[in-house]
DNA sequence: CTCGGGTTATACGATACCGTACAACGTGAG
DNA sequence: CTCACGTTGTACGGTATCGTATAACCCGAG
């Protein structure tokens, strides 16, 4: 077999790495060529185009932030306020997945094929949120509304620029999830 | 006076436009022009580069975003619970501000004095949560949360891509709403 | 009507990027 | 060692964009 010097894998890995860094429009595969230290030219020997790259680099990220992660708190579940902390901390905490994930959010509001991928993930993902919230709240649609806010403030919160006088963002995080996983008032109202 | 054809606001109001529906990439001298009928020959009279329209859009969408919203709501304020969905509809319900502020938010990831402003213009805007939220919450820690809470709603409900299955999200939201501005739990732990 | 000012169209050079073509290279098989 | 084949470097054509230069233009003033 003939010699494999930077691989698929290598490509992928810098295009995510371009794409976590810089958006969509930094994916450039000269740009990408220069980074592996190589040039362009062995890059249309594994790919058809740019486009061939982003769809594999999408489903890199789909494969390791969906099922790499609920594997992952399914098994080492323990309480399941703690499955869906996990989860969070997992996707949200990432260093690797977040910025990806991030940059995949703003580029799905622009492009329909991502912006499907991205709800099939999301759904996955906020299923794991709604089970866990429903053991602990009998109404649907608060734990609906709670899984809302369970996602909503992990991905919010990177987009927010507000200060906390006298906190970190950290406490104030915590303090919030508080909120969202407690129990259940005891006046439900109508 | 000489002929004032395509004034400076066109070219911003242009600007921000092609923010909204494309993020700062797609902010082009060329298709600026294109979408305004004519050539990018005028641009250079009235803006010393690219780099100078992008500052005058954001000092547009500060002023608008910023003095405008609060003017308003501290005028038409009711009820502080009133006030904080008021000033969340004015900003993330205006079919004008809420494209550019989420554009905005992408593109503060990317370059340091975009998110300085940001940063200033979300500390005013968090402001009047905590103010409206302080009036029926008496713990700090709690009051930050909540009010984190509701702008991480706000913002992150438009970079989340699930389904509500046999919902629309906005139901979602309200009740998640209700959340956010309820009264303390009874048994506020330690 | 003619002139002068600012405004706009057009042409240009420079850069960056995509995708292709082809030649140079190197590794393993024989 | 030599050959073959896959990989890589280089060069190219095409497009898009920025910013500049300059000429054509249009409006109001005189």
């Amino acid at each position: 077999m003939g010699a494999l010097r930077t691989p698929r894998e290598q490509w992928i890995e810098e295009g995510l790495r371009a794409l976590a860094a810089g958006g969509v429009d930094a994916v450039r595969i000269e740009a990408l060529a220069k980074a592996l230290g190589v040039t362009k030219g062995g890059f249309y020997g594994y790919f058809a185009d740019r486009d061939a790259l982003l769809t594999e680099m999408l489903d890199t990220w789909e494969r390791e932030s969906v099922d790499d992660v609920i594997d992952r708190v399914e098994r080492e579940c323990g309480n399941p306020r703690d499955k869906v902390r996990l989860a969070g901390r997992l996707t949200f905490s990432s260093d690797r997945l977040l910025p990806i994930d991030l940059a995949i959010r703003e580029w799905a509001r622009r492009d329909h094929t991502v912006a499907a991928r991205l709800r099939r993930v999301d759904n996955k993902r906020i299923q794991l949120a709604r089970d866990a919230i429903s053991t602990f709240c009998a109404d649907p649609d608060e734990v609906e509304a709670r899984a809302l806010l369970a996602f909503c403030t992990a991905i919010g919160s990177h987009f927010l620029a507000a200060d906390h006088p006298g906190r970190t963002r950290a406490p104030v995080i915590a303090r919030a999830a508080d909120i969202i996983l407690d129990l259940p008032h005891d006046n439900p109202g109508g």
